[in-house]
DNA sequence: ACGATAAACTGAGCATAGTCAGAAATGACT
DNA sequence: AGTCATTTCTGACTATGCTCAGTTTATCGT
């Protein structure tokens, strides 16, 4: 019932679109992109992309899902041992901003769409599911630094990814939307912010 | 020179846009508005238009600008003694986020086009510098909090007001994009993410 | 094999943000 | 006042994201 007729083609609908609009934008550009031009690689009827992504910008999420998906899995794989855990954070982090150094334009159109969007539909669902599993696995990290003593122990370790991922995102959109180059943004700004949080005000 | 009839036309017409601007999208909303019904209500060409803004959003950025000093100027002025840091930021904070929750839509896309925004041009370089001078008077409370002896000495003020900053961005954008009350998102979300940067994670 | 029903597709058409070549208004100079 | 140069304005036009009434295609019961 998975192998009906009906449900090959869509998914070979959906993939042709989701491989179109991936060359498009790496050719052209987001922005030099028509949807016409999306449709008429993915040879599918103008209409019909809307059947399957709600609008222009969900094509983003369609074509960075996986991207995303394979750079959480490099970052958590690389990470190498006896790192301290503003190390490790800034190492897992920076995946994130050396894939979005490939194509700023575009990638500020994708974290806009994705963060500004009352309703999350579309394709734009999973990739909040995937943010949260992430998320998730932030939390394992922080967990972990706290059982190796380095952080006190009654530290609440969501609150504290909550905290990493909001000065991550800070940073991440002040580079998109700035002029400092991405070793400055990371090595410099999102490293003093992460050693404030950990370090903390008083004492 | 400041009076010949071209900047007075000039002047008297941004203002017209303004404040047809601001009457549209407070009684239809940003979306419903076209940008041919403020140049109508505005007795100007619908090219003219955007010889005094860039594009749609910019006429946000023209009508927020007043708003958001004032409360800015509200927030700092109704500051009460006798108030910890953390009560303090929350005071602050709070005024935007009751501002913006009189039309959280509209709202959401003035943030959006002030965060991700490459080049700033027309109105949004005004907005930008509005933020730089209130970061200024955060780090004058974070300074205060030193001088009283309610936060290490050695702390970096200005990097403390970042962080403060990005918490409460990352606080704002999750409130404008979810679902959780402003009540919450303030009481609650940025409480905690406020005073585990002041706490710290280590001791 | 053949209708009938539902699902999926299509492209002409719509709405509207933004452009630009020409028109109009203003200022400067004689 | 007349003439030219410069600034400002204008609305017809263009580009394009998205819709929807009508069409095609797949599925199922007989």
């Amino acid at each position: 019932m998975e192998t009906s007729l009906r449900q090959r083609n869509k998914q070979e609908k959906l993939a042709r679109i989701k491989q179109a609009a991936y060359d498009l934008f790496k050719s052209k550009g987001y922005a030099a992109t028509t949807t016409r031009d999306i449709a008429e690689v993915a040879q599918v009827g103008a209409g019909t992309l809307f059947l399957y992504v709600k609008d222009k910008q969900d094509l983003l999420s369609l074509v960075y899902f996986d991207e995303i998906a394979r750079q959480i899995e490099a970052a958590f794989d690389t990470l190498p041992d006896n790192l301290s855990l503003l190390d490790e954070l800034l190492h897992i982090f920076s995946f994130f901003f050396k894939f979005y150094a490939e194509d700023p334009d575009t990638s500020r159109v994708y974290i806009s769409s994705l963060t500004f969007q009352k309703e999350l539909q579309g394709q734009r669902r999973k990739a909040a599911t995937q943010i949260a599993q992430f998320g998730g696995r932030l939390v394992q990290r922080v967990d972990a630094a706290k059982n190796r003593g380095e952080l006190r122990s009654d530290l609440d370790a969501v609150q504290a990814s909550r905290n990493f991922f909001a000065l991550y995102f800070a940073a991440l959109v002040a580079w998109l939307g700035g002029t400092t180059d991405m070793e400055t943004a990371l090595n410099q700004v999102l490293r003093d912010a992460f050693d404030l949080q950990i370090k903390g005000m008083i004492n």
